[in-house]
DNA sequence: AATACATTATAACCTGGTCATAATACAATG
DNA sequence: CATTGTATTATGACCAGGTTATAATGTATT
């Protein structure tokens, strides 16, 4: 087989590419791909630094294995503190490197409003329950590290239709507002 | 060393239990730990059908890459298919089941804000930009597997405020609304 | 032709296994 | 008591996917 590349440093590159896309292939898949030998690859990982196979196996398990709650995150958005059904729910939320804008390193808007909808939806005792429509205000930017605390409230009931309002605070100060409109389908719920 | 349990069905369980928490050591490392000869637990697995720590690796490590999705998501939430800077922007998010209340199949209100604001962040080209207040409207619970078109349009730059509209579709339908009002602080932005 | 560098080959060794076979321990049973 | 059965341990040959060190080839360049 024909080298795919004339030049080393071409070759590095695209190997340091390829391990990025398939980081489970062996020296000998790799030799093959790239139509060199086995010792040539071997000495280019060496030069760049790239472990072997099993070890690129070892990172990426124990990467997957350290947070499995960046999958959880998906769940609901905080974690619930109290919840009076059809009343009132408080949740918190601490601001993790995942939610902020890496520049400014001020959290991504939807994060608050996530917290607040997924707070709101707690809040309402039925099975069917949808966001309507919502209003929401953001006081001022929320840092990385700080903990919000969302305290939702039922402020009427109407027919299938409830308003929620939310606020959420860092310490004492309201940093989001939000009015919620869920509709609601569901006996239970009619009845009360 | 003392065995640690006496009876093979008791270590068995054990050793399930402690690979499910472990899944990384090897079988030396497991013999000591159990108080038991390398070959024991060799048996053992093969009995068990539990298989070598390489494999086990494997399978963490490509579960793993498999789904990179759920972690990119916190990213940007939907897939941006065209930008006009400071004019439009179009993203194409499909509803998974990691976003859909399990009852309904209806995805949870907040990720189609999610989409319509990080799409909305992305159109406007400055360094710093920050959601200001928003106004939303649910037209239709969107289901599981529906794809949604965002489209987000500025309407209005006034001083340090970006207004931005997006409405969301499946197909022809509108399925939700938004107006989303961003700060922004970038001298280029304040230039165009 | 001589030099430099890239590539390949070769051999010895390592880890974490596999598989097959045999030796040992120990308890229970006839 | 000797025997049987089962669990445990040991032994040796082999494998994949490497490591490291050393030496032998290309190939280009001056």
């Amino acid at each position: 087989m024909k080298p795919k590349f004339s030049g080393r440093t071409k070759r590095h590159q695209y190997l340091e590419e390829y391990l990025e896309m398939h980081p489970f292939v062996t020296d000998d898949e790799l030799a093959r791909h790239l139509g060199v030998s086995v010792a040539t690859i071997r000495l280019d990982r060496q030069i760049l630094g790239i472990p072997e196979v099993r070890k690129r196996l070892r990172f990426v398990a124990q990467d997957a294995f350290q947070k499995p709650t960046a999958l959880d995150t998906h769940e609901v958005v905080g974690e619930l503190m109290d919840l009076e059904l059809n009343k009132s729910g408080i949740s918190v939320l601490t601001i993790t490197e995942d939610m902020v804008l890496e520049k400014t390193q001020v959290a991504r808007g939807h994060y608050l409003f996530a917290q607040a909808n997924s707070l709101a939806v707690s809040v309402v005792d039925a099975q069917v329950v949808w966001t309507g429509s919502a209003r929401i205000r953001y006081k001022r930017p929320v840092y990385l590290g700080e903990k919000i605390v969302a305290k939702a409230t039922v402020k009427a009931e109407r027919g299938t239709t409830v308003l929620v309002s939310v606020h959420s605070k860092v310490d004492l100060e309201v940093v989001f507002k939000a009015q919620i409109v869920l509709s609601v389908q569901d006996q239970k719920f009619k009845r009360d």
